[in-house]
RNA sequence: GCGGGCGUGGCGAAAUUGGUAGACGCACUAGACUUAGGAUCUAGCGCCUUACGGCAUGGGGGUUCAAGUCCCUUCGCCCGCACCA
């Protein structure tokens, strides 16, 4: 019938040569900005999920330049990272050879799907000429006191031997290689991301990000409000300072917790009596990884620390102070006042150790933690309501100075260093006299050298350190000898504002000019996957609004509309993976069923923001779709307009807006339905054809652009502008009257749109199958809607 | 535990403001064409019933002339976060 790979070169070489996808700079048309995250060109190649996102956004690209708009529809690679690190280790050749071949292959399968990027504006973030700008801003973190160099307990994967932010370690397993992860102390560069909390919550609101989108921004940032306050340490000078967010709850506080690796320990060493245990525990909560300290959640532990006391600020007792790891010393202030009665997991360890439980709100059950009046609570007692209670005791607690309202948030500072080859180096240098000293605008980019041997030391120190000629360098300030920092870059950094470089990827003065940032702006739509609205997208909004704040760019809030694609899952409905063997290869569906099948079904498969398991019995359907349209062409009359008007304008209405609103699948299904009314008819126009080509185009553009050109039906279809529909031409002249007795339908009739409701009574009266149901009944009253159905009530 | 989402045929799913539940596709069944069919075309296809009709959107209740849609309640599944104080 066709040969499907012939007409996808063609047509794809038709692109190319016109450069119908080129985005132009400061063009008169309205721009629309789209973005689909840039992928890690893996050596596994292209997965079908890519294909999805691509294809998804394509979709709505080609829509819009049809609509006259100026598309920015770019595509890079997201190159440092891992795998081509170890690809390297193993191989012993550089890991940028590694990633050369893979880029090849990945864009080689991308261009065979027909995904409408401009590919002038491709760069990998592995590129020098890339890096040399993502090195520039680090510089403007440093300059603005924004990077800092701390030591921190941080976490440490012993097999990539490499610090983990607290991202990359979620859930206590390394997210590379999944090894446990442990804590060790180590100087790190930081960003002061933390500081950003507030902007990154607020700045929300001037976001399109999907519910579930912001949802994840919103939990990842993890605002609490409550109060500080300061217990008293019995016979000394010192002070605890706890975190509450129910300092209402403060009368029942019978004693408190600490974390081990709390700084008091250490001062109040001579005070303490049991100092060989708590620093016996103190060791084994370090070997406990943060998976174990939660999953192990189950049974407390902990010591009590003997020789000192706490004073409860409002019962004025002495309560007992001990130390746990259920209590973090990253959140908060590393210690707790507990209260046994309405916190569940006070309430077990005071269970456990035997501690007095003091309930102040009365409730029938243990730990009972909510609203109720208040007892045992001197100045809250009689109180029911919970937010009046907190406000009073803060403030009590800020007229006693000993404690205020705080605002909290999990969302802690970026550990920016790796101790890893393949990532940006850190343009810094060492100086003994000057200490740290950024390297000069002119000599970035700070190049990876090429070296035999990728392996970071066993010290754990990047492999850069072992390069001496590298690291030996002098220092740009004060000429004395000097080293380099030899920590990398964690790998989102290259991705935290790569879609700012796709606006004026080829500048070798700035990272991005003025002007085409002010004509690009924001991101108009950005697809990628759910796993990466939390992180990534965090990180991108942060740097965006640090490089706004200092006057870089126009807009704080540099994305607008960001949505999540779901999974494609394999025939089983399990995720896709070599080791279960259910792997759908991009490559061999285009091979084998064409491109635009392929296109055509991953639209078709469901909600886009849903799973969904591939299924080539769908896929096949899909194909026979199209080959169906590539058989009317055999059918086409000599006259003129559309068969059936009011049917084509509602499907250019129906597809217009699906694509615009994620729903691809009822826009598919709608020009299904056009194409089987066509298959109806014993003749089409060249119209009926044109236009069904024209809207089914932005799913499969090769087949389309075919079949219009083998039967003459106009310009190139990309070349041409998105049919109209006229709102009045959508409404058909009848419609099929629906008659109930007592809400079930009865029977049916075709009517003129105009029949007055009147009428339609009469019409249902009329019936022979209705009256068999109201005889001998009396009519209460009769419900008409005049396009829909008369509804008549009997008794 | 907290937050969010979902529950509709054998399967993927549709269903503006409450207004014909199951569009469209897959699978399946029967027939046509055919040497052949895993191609194509035609017809059928929620469940029960020979039919009339009845019953159906996880379960129960409510509002309404009318509920997949709104309200209450209950069960189940999925996702995110989490000893976060």
């Amino acid at each position: 019938m066709y040969n499907h790979k012939e007409i996808e070169k063609k047509w794809q070489n038709y692109w190319q040569k016109h450069q119908t996808f080129a985005a132009k700079n400061g063009d008169k048309k309205e721009k629309y900005y789209l973005l689909v995250e840039f992928p890690y060109p893996s050596g596994a190649g292209l997965h079908v999920g890519h294909a999805r996102s691509y294809t998804a956004l394509d979709t709505v690209a080609r829509q819009k330049r049809m609509e006259g708009y100026n598309v920015l529809f770019p595509m890079g690679w997201d190159a440092f990272g891992a795998p081509a690190e170890q690809y390297a280790i193993k191989n012993h050749i550089h890991p940028k050879e590694a990633v050369k071949a893979n880029i090849k292959t990945f864009k080689s399968q991308i261009e065979e799907l027909g995904i409408s990027f401009d590919w002038n504006r491709e760069f990998s973030t592995t590129d020098p000429d890339y890096y040399k700008w993502t090195q520039w801003q680090f510089l403007k973190f440093y300059e603005h006191g924004m990077a800092y160099k701390a030591k921190k307990n941080i976490n440490w994967c012993p097999t990539c031997k490499t610090g983990l932010s607290n991202e990359d370690s979620a859930g206590g397993v390394c997210e590379r290689c999944g090894s446990k992860v442990v804590q060790k102390e180590k100087e790190q560069w930081m960003l002061r991301m933390s500081d950003y909390a507030e902007d990154l919550l607020n700045g929300l609101d001037n976001t399109n990000f999907s519910k579930r989108v912001k949802l994840g921004q919103i939990n990842w940032i993890g605002k609490s409000t409550g109060a500080e306050i300061d217990f008293e340490i019995q016979d000394t000078n010192e002070k605890l300072k706890v975190y509450t967010t129910r300092p209402d709850t403060i009368y029942g506080a019978t004693f408190m917790v600490i974390a081990p690796e709390h700084p008091i320990i250490e001062t109040l060493k001579n005070k303490i009596t049991n100092m060989d245990e708590i620093k016996k525990y103190k060791e084994y909560a370090k070997t406990k990884t943060e998976l174990e300290r939660t999953e192990l959640a189950k049974e407390k532990t902990g010591v009590k620390i003997e020789g000192i006391n706490a004073i409860n600020p409002f019962t004025n007792k002495e309560i007992q102070i001990w130390t746990a790891d259920y209590v973090m010393m990253s959140y908060g202030t590393g210690a707790i006042m507990a209260v046994p009665a309405h916190d569940d997991r006070d309430y077990e360890f005071a269970t456990k150790f035997n501690i007095e439980i003091i309930p102040v709100i009365e409730g029938d059950t243990l730990p009972y933690i909510g609203e109720g009046k208040y007892i045992n609570s001197e100045i809250l007692n009689g109180m029911t309501n919970k937010e009046e209670a907190i406000k009073k005791m803060i403030d009590e607690i800020t007229k006693r100075k000993i404690g205020n309202s705080k605002v909290n948030y999990r969302l802690q500072d970026w550990i920016f260093s790796r101790q890893r080859f393949w990532g940006e180096p850190i343009p810094l240098v060492y100086c003994k006299h000057c200490g740290w000293v950024p390297v000069p605008e002119e000599e970035l980019p700070v190049l990876l050298p090429d070296v035999a041997n990728y392996e970071p030391t066993d010290d754990g120190e990047s492999p850069l350190a072992n390069i001496e000629d590298w690291v030996n360098t002098t220092c740009p300030k004060c000429g004395a000898k000097a080293r380099r920092e030899t920590d990398t870059m964690p790998n989102w950094a290259g991705s935290s504002w790569y879609f700012l470089r796709y606006m004026d990827p080829h500048n070798d003065k700035e990272f991005v000019s003025k002007e085409a940032l002010n004509y690009w702006g924001k991101v108009d739509w950005y697809d990628g996957g759910m796993e990466h609205t939390a992180r990534h997208l965090l990180y991108a909004r942060f740097w965006n609004q640090f490089l706004y704040n200092i006057g870089l760019v126009p807009n704080k809030e540099p994305i607008d509309i960001r949505t999540s694609h779901g999974m494609i899952l394999g025939p089983d409905g399990e995720k896709m993976s070599k080791s279960k063997g259910n792997v759908i290869n991009p490559h061999d569906v285009v091979e084998e069923y064409g491109a635009d099948a392929l296109r055509l079904y991953e639209m078709f498969i469901g909600d886009y923001e849903k799973d969904a398991a591939w299924s080539t019995n769908s896929l096949k359907g899909c194909k026979r779709f199209i080959d169906r349209i590539w058989k009317a062409g055999e059918k086409l009359n000599d006259k003129e307009g559309y068969s059936d008007e009011a049917l084509v304008h509602k499907t250019i209405k129906k597809v217009t807006n699906d694509i615009k609103s994620m729903k691809f699948n009822t826009a598919i299904s709608a020009l299904m339905i056009l194409m089987n009314a066509y298959d109806d008819m014993e003749t089409i126009t060249k119209e009926d054809l044109r236009v069904l080509l024209h809207l089914l185009n932005p799913f499969a553009p090769h087949i389309t652009e075919e079949i219009n050109e083998k039967y003459k039906l106009g310009n190139p279809l990309c070349e041409s502008m998105w049919p109209a529909y006229d709102e009045n031409k959508t409404i058909d002249n009848t419609y099929e009257l629906v008659f109930q007795v007592n809400g079930k339908v009865r029977g049916k009739e075709t009517v003129s749109t105009d029949t007055s409701k009147e009428e339609m009574e009469k019409l249902a009266k009329e019936n022979t199958n209705v009256q068999k149901f109201i005889e001998g009944k009396t009519i209460v009253k009769v419900i008409a809607i005049p396009g829909k159905l008369v509804n008549i009530v009997v008794k």
